[in-house]
DNA sequence: TTTTAATTTTGCCAAATGGTAAAACCAATC
DNA sequence: GATTGGTTTTACCATTTGGCAAAATTAAAA
């Protein structure tokens, strides 16, 4: 009884590690099944084919990567309370999960139909912070920013040096791995403070 | 004489054209070939194997996205125009190759040994770019940004839009593709404008 | 202990895929 | 017009891979 449910989540865990690495079409179900320690006619067993057990990983990852960033901002009052929530959140959440928006951003990208099955589960929301935020604008609490780019800027800051990380480590930091590593660490901050300072109006005194 | 380098530059085309889209795993050889309009086993006449000629694309790619920031970079004489020359100049290439980042930080990501061949061609670069950026900052002239975040924050800004374009385009923008249109348009200026609030000092006056 | 149901393994298949040998074709040269 | 060298197509192979049927195993129920 137990056993069962062991086995399927040993399955999801290794198919998790696999799809995550080496994306669908990179993925193997042997490779799988030799992850998880098993048989490869278990894994059919369980999920039936290899789309099935995709769209288990894939929903699962889409949903750790995006509705909690609805939540987040609902949680908080201020708006820099906002912003400092979704960088502290983002840039923890992606360290743990640091091949997630790849694997994400490339499947969604090599076959967008994807993002249907679950557009409608997000609604309108987007339009409501792009609204708060022209309110801040309006209000004159913030530069005039154009709220979409301001979304956008804040999610490429804290994105991008999971995706481009190799690049990052390899290049920019000679393939010294702990500066990356530092860099990391640094990261929340900096780019709280670089959003800060590109939105916040100048107080002259 | 002139067919040959024809069928050569139509097979690199089509090469490219199902790489970038497809990634190496999910490209068929099948595909490039019906893609250029040829047979198959033309292919592998020109280029032995997959891996030759996914190489070939890969290297051309590669030399799109990364060394041109270099030269860009020694053009302008001010931090300011630099940046500025960098953000033109990407957003621009980009449109017209919206694929090639996505792609590039895939492949890399999945096998960061590629990275090493083109490590030795770039050198040690980006420690004089840090160097330039780390004088602004000694000399008063910019905030006191890390220079490796303001690299990566500029990049990632420039980048972002276009390896996330399904997920901006369809939750952001709620599937209007004409709205995606307008925010790429005004893209240069509103990174251009969060940049130089973000780093240039309040002048008191 | 026997029966029954669920789980796991074995062995295998059909389709897809990268790759190649050899034939066919074509253009220029002798 | 035959020969030669490069190009293109045809036909095919070996391997990989997703998937499955059926046997084997295990465990629980009767």
């Amino acid at each position: 009884m137990e056993e069962e449910r062991n086995t399927e989540q040993l399955i999801l865990n290794a198919a998790k590690k696999v799809f995550l690495r080496k994306g669908f079409d990179g993925a193997r179900m042997q490779e799988i099944a030799d992850e998880a320690g098993i048989n490869k006619a278990l894994v059919h067993y369980y999920y039936r084919s290899k789309d099935k057990l995709f769209n288990a990983i894939f929903t699962e990852a889409f949903s750790t990567l995006i509705p909690t960033i609805e939540e987040l901002i609902e949680k908080e009052q201020g708006l820099f309370e906002k912003i400092w929530g979704v960088i502290d959140h983002y840039i923890d959440m992606l360290s743990n999960n640091p091949h997630l928006p790849m694997f994400i951003f490339h499947e969604i990208s090599r076959n967008p139909e994807r993002l249907l099955q679950f557009a409608s589960n997000i609604g309108i929301k987007p339009q409501k912070l792009i609204s708060a935020i022209q309110r801040e604008i309006d209000q004159g609490n913030i530069r005039p920013v154009k709220p979409e780019h301001l979304i956008v800027n804040i999610i490429a800051m804290c994105i991008f040096p999971f995706v481009g990380r190799p690049m990052i480590s390899g290049i920019l930091m000679g393939g010294n791995q702990e500066r990356y590593q530092a860099f990391l660490n640094e990261r929340k901050v900096e780019v709280m403070t670089f959003v800060l300072n590109a939105i916040k109006i100048d107080k002259p005194q």
